[in-house]
DNA sequence: TCAAGTTGTCTATTATCATAGACAACTTGA
DNA sequence: TCAAGTTGTCTATGATAATAGACAACTTGA
């Protein structure tokens, strides 16, 4: 006999989301004891049961502990991410006492279509080298990245990046000593199962979807690209200053 | 017999998240056919009748609509929100061509804690005045906001706006001429019962948490706030020039 | 006009979600 | 030591999600 209209999300997912949102905005402070198990079942008006697989799925995540008897606590933090005109990714994790590392997934051909055309200043139909890949600090997945560069300014960029592993020393390999962001896009979206499984994501979690310019000291485009990242582990910083 | 791990997302909102991605990065353009209901059942191997709930579910948030016999057609566009130093959430809609609206939803009273402190240079437990706020483009809802400002500095800011119902004339009722954007943090999460309703979503979908802090010309902090975005609804621009 | 392809509606079956109650196993503090 | 409070596990039941098949109602283009 449940009021619920439905979202098409389960009521346990709901109170994970809830228990989860808590710890993201310090509600719930890590190493804190989270209220018990009957307590959660009567603030979110759901069975005890309900409760427990929401636990369980926030456990198996890391984002909580259960210890019998006692109570269940909470572990986790979030990466802080600025986005700056010098934005490198390296760096940023590197900032944070994490170990930046790339993995290449896939690097190919591609056309530019009007959107990459117009982002790189190239005309449609322009050959490009896509490469695909998901960056990790230590070993947890932050993003997954699609990259845009010429095929005629980069040509090989898809083997040389699968040498280096950093767009920065791609770029430096063909004489780009500096560059920085031209723009930035965000939005957010759920990750489908390709995300889910490079991001080692549960189905369903949100992830921050960037669209992104890289231009040189003169301004001229460099590369274009689409980032998806695990929402749950970086918080964007934007700073105007 | 589905292999399915279950990740508390029903099968139909899946297909529907996927779908609307294709609306969202262009896959599927305004006003094109989508592929029939059985293709789509193919691709995501799921039920034709699974593929039709998600195509209702998106229909009746007004993304799609079906046309008996002929296909289903897809309706719906972004909103572009650029994040410069200067942010003012009625001239970003109105540029887009929407009517910006503000309603009130509650105002009291509050006291700092160690974030909101440090954002706007006040000791712990100062006393603030707390606004919540739902704001619109035409009729639709984009974002609800809690904003916080010294009570000591604005007093009974919280009647001023729900005259005003903007917060850049109810900074000018206390003088402040101008004001800009000293800091921003994006991260994403799910909406919770509470923000749905405000911001008229289903359950369980994406929303971009904004946390800003506004400062006078002087570098003088004078709000912070945290806002929820309907991340359908909106797509930020960071511009870093 | 007609055939092919589309969305709309009905019945039926199986698997999963959510609730409910009971009790075991364990921790903590008095 | 013991009582109160915690998490862990079992059984059971009704509601909802997902599948499956059949056919009606309608649109489109040949």
């Amino acid at each position: 006999m449940s009021m619920q209209e439905s979202s098409g999300v389960a009521l346990w997912r709901q109170v994970a989301d809830g228990i989860e949102r808590g710890i993201a905005d310090g509600r719930f402070a890590a190493g804190e004891k989270l209220p018990g198990e009957m307590e959660i079942a009567e603030t979110y008006r759901v069975n005890r049961h309900t409760v427990r697989r929401a636990l369980a799925a926030l456990a198996e995540r890391g984002l909580v502990r259960a210890e019998r008897g006692s109570g269940t606590y909470v572990e986790a933090q979030r990466l802080a991410y600025p986005l700056r005109s010098r934005t490198r990714f390296s760096e940023i994790v590197g900032a944070g006492g994490h170990e930046p590392r790339g993995q290449l997934i896939d690097a190919g051909s591609d056309v530019a279509n009007r959107e990459i055309a117009r982002e790189l200043g190239l005309k449609i139909g322009a050959p490009l080298i896509r490469i695909e890949a998901v960056r990790l600090a230590d070993r947890t997945p932050i993003c997954v990245s699609t990259t845009w560069l010429s095929a005629e300014r980069f040509p090989d960029a898809g083997s040389v990046f699968a040498d280096v592993r950093s767009m920065t020393k791609l770029l430096g390999h063909y004489g780009v000593k500096d560059y920085h962001r031209a723009s930035t896009r965000i939005t957010a979206a759920i990750a489908d199962a390709t995300d889910a499984a490079r991001l080692d994501l549960p189905l369903g979690r949100p992830v921050l979807v960037v669209d992104a310019t890289d231009v040189d000291m003169l301004d001229h485009p460099l590369v274009t690209k689409r980032s998806r990242f695990a929402a749950e582990r970086v918080e964007f910083l934007v700073e105007n200053s």
